[in-house]
DNA sequence: CTCATATGTAAGTCATGACTTACGGTAAGT
DNA sequence: ACTTACCGTAAGTCATGACTTACATATGAG
């Protein structure tokens, strides 16, 4: 659970971006790379974390290989914010509504601003 | 937009620890250390990252330093996922229902299995 | 003032990973 | 069968970053 590798693979901006390509469809390894300034071995890796952490699946399209996400990996991401998402307010909520050190000073002489 | 702090500061396994920790409220960065494998300047230097990210904030409490959660980092994250959430899970649904090769074989021969 | 506590920063080491070019394998067209 | 298109992998380079120890600074206690 501490080692989420959805969380390192969307690090790398170009992963992210070639992972932004695919939540528009399905899209083979050429076209991905066509805009990108990398090659496209370089992309052929990167699509590689991306499957190993759940990110996408891949197919056989003839000599094409067709990738497309795999809402698996975006739901563990979701899931872990999820987890955070109220915890997290809570403690910073708490917290901004903690008297200040010089409230409860003022409030010790019995001072009202 | 695609260069997003958050996700690179998150991607680091320790770097997560240490923000999980803050969740259940303020620390300072003794106490968040404590635990830790690795040394207090270590864990300091993560806290700068996570600061830097929008994910946290700090606050001086006498000789203590005092880190907390800074919503605003955690709702970056937040807004990027939300807006894929839906375009991705569309694509991935289109992807599921659309007919097969065989499919679409066995159609054009008027089969029914 | 002196000392202990708490922290940030500098400098250096070392592993990781993002990228390149080169190559091998498979599918489709002629 | 030959050629072209498409792709994954191997090998090597190079930058980045995570970590360490050592040092400088600021606060609080005696």
């Amino acid at each position: 659970m501490t080692n989420n590798p959805a969380f390192s693979a969307l690090a790398d901006p170009t992963r992210r971006e070639v992972f932004e390509r695919l939540a528009g469809g399905p899209r083979a390894v050429g076209e991905l790379a066509e805009g990108l300034p990398v090659s496209r071995p370089a992309v052929s890796q990167h699509l590689k974390v991306l499957k190993e952490a759940g990110l996408v699946t891949d197919r056989a399209e003839g000599a094409r290989r067709v990738y497309q996400i795999d809402p698996q990996g975006l739901g563990q991401i979701r899931a872990w914010l999820d987890r955070f998402w109220d915890e997290a307010l809570e403690a910073f909520r708490a917290e901004v509504e903690r008297p200040t050190e010089e409230d409860q000073a003022a409030d010790e002489q019995g001072n009202r601003k």
